[in-house]
DNA sequence: TCCTAATGGTCTAGTCTCAGTCCATTGACT
DNA sequence: AGTCAATGGACTGAGACTAGACCATTAGGA
């Protein structure tokens, strides 16, 4: 009944899986990192209130403003008192902790599971019936990657913004798992200019196979996309 | 920076959401309501020891054993002391309650979710290397729709084990998380005969393209699986 | 027949988390 | 200069949850 190494996925693991992923404290804290890390707030930028956020996770302030403090200990954010004050965020996330031995294990996982996700959502994309705002935000999410001064974050942005449009908030959630999991590795290997140029090229493909409205297109030029990084990742991980 | 009805989706809200899903005993017993809806364990099976299932739900024991009372109470568990005692299911869970007003609006949800990842779930299940017991037990798990006295436990068997053969932890708990979402839902409709013989045709046609190792097709077949319950709930509820 | 191991049943002390309240600070607006 | 609303900061009492120990029951095996 339990998961052996080795052994076929079960149903029952499943299933019968932990109910919360650690205390309410650690939630909150990979909660914050998250929102850092995938560029949804950029340094300089304010959280929101400490109530809100409390709202938001469904913690209690106590513990959102547990989770703040050890951020900003850590030299994420910082906090200012005051109407017009607020959390801010000061640097973007330090890199990962050394990357866990059980990584290659995993790694097939994350980019099984990544694959599934965005290239469902860039398919429903390309089904959705979107507005123009929605067209807008996505040409936009697009064309900042190519000015972004970090390119990662803003990657993540326009990816984000891709499962946004699919109109799914199951779906969105799940590509903002996958892609915080994807980046974990990510952050282990080098960000080449030549690479970025190339990913620029594949975004284009995608955002216009969605506003042209063809699924099929949309989804495989999503999986030619994440298959450059799953190959980048399995050569230096795998 | 809140969720409006008719809103686009934000980024921002599939980071910052709740980190807990509700309180440790209302996931406990979703958690077991679950192993019974998607037919993990069957009407007379055994549930694992309560400490094991406090282990691998990540609660205490006493949480456990709330969740089972409940569970009893409501009929649906049976508990005997002694050495090869232990916790047995009763029947099958009873139909989810009415369903709630805001159904409407999250059933394109689900439905675009399950698409995304049980497609990408057959794709890859087609791409993995399989060895002959990954094969033997597909091919069983198909099988067994057919004689099956309830079809829908036995179908999501048939579904998981396709996911589970993917290789992928993630998708897995993906898959089976979009298939309570759409089992809720399904339990509102009626089964018709008609509707299983056609179910079981694409079954198999699924199971081809995997076993083939064919990855276009089987997201295909899955694709147009899918399309006919989600046309059935549109249909009843949209 | 007795022993033993595995299981459910019970209890306790301690920690975590929450909801709510009130205080302190700040800067824009009047 | 004064006012005020929005924010972070601090505290308390109550309840939820946990870890762990111990008890009670059962059926198979020595």
């Amino acid at each position: 009944m339990s998961t052996v190494p080795g052994r076929r996925l079960a149903a029952a693991d499943a299933v019968l899986r932990p109910v919360r992923a650690g205390n309410a404290f650690e939630e909150a804290v990979e909660a914050l990192l998250r929102t850092i890390r995938l560029g949804v707030v950029s340094p300089g930028d304010r959280l929101p209130p400490e109530r809100e956020l409390a709202s938001r996770l469904g913690v209690s302030r106590a513990t959102v403003r547990e989770a703040i403090a050890a951020l900003a200990d850590a030299g994420h954010l910082t906090s200012r008192r005051g109407r017009y004050g607020g959390t801010f965020v000061v640097s973007p996330a330090a890199p990962t902790a050394p990357l866990a031995p059980e990584t290659a294990a995993s790694l097939e996982d994350v980019l099984v599971f990544r694959e599934a996700v965005e290239c469902g959502a860039a398919a429903a994309a390309a089904r959705a019936p979107l507005d123009e705002a929605d067209k807008q935000h996505l040409v936009e999410r697009q064309k900042a990657c190519a000015q972004a001064a970090d390119y990662r974050p803003a990657d993540s942005r326009f990816h984000l913004a891709v499962a946004e449009a699919s109109g799914s908030a199951l779906l969105l959630n799940a590509v903002a798992d996958a892609r915080v999991r994807a980046n974990e590795l990510l952050d282990a290997i080098p960000l080449l200019p030549r690479n970025i140029d190339h990913s620029e090229r594949q975004h284009r493909g995608i955002l216009r196979a969605i506003l042209a409205g063809n699924p099929d297109s949309a989804r495989s030029a999503m999986a030619e996309h994440l298959e450059g990084t799953a190959a980048l990742l399995r050569g230096f991980l795998g």
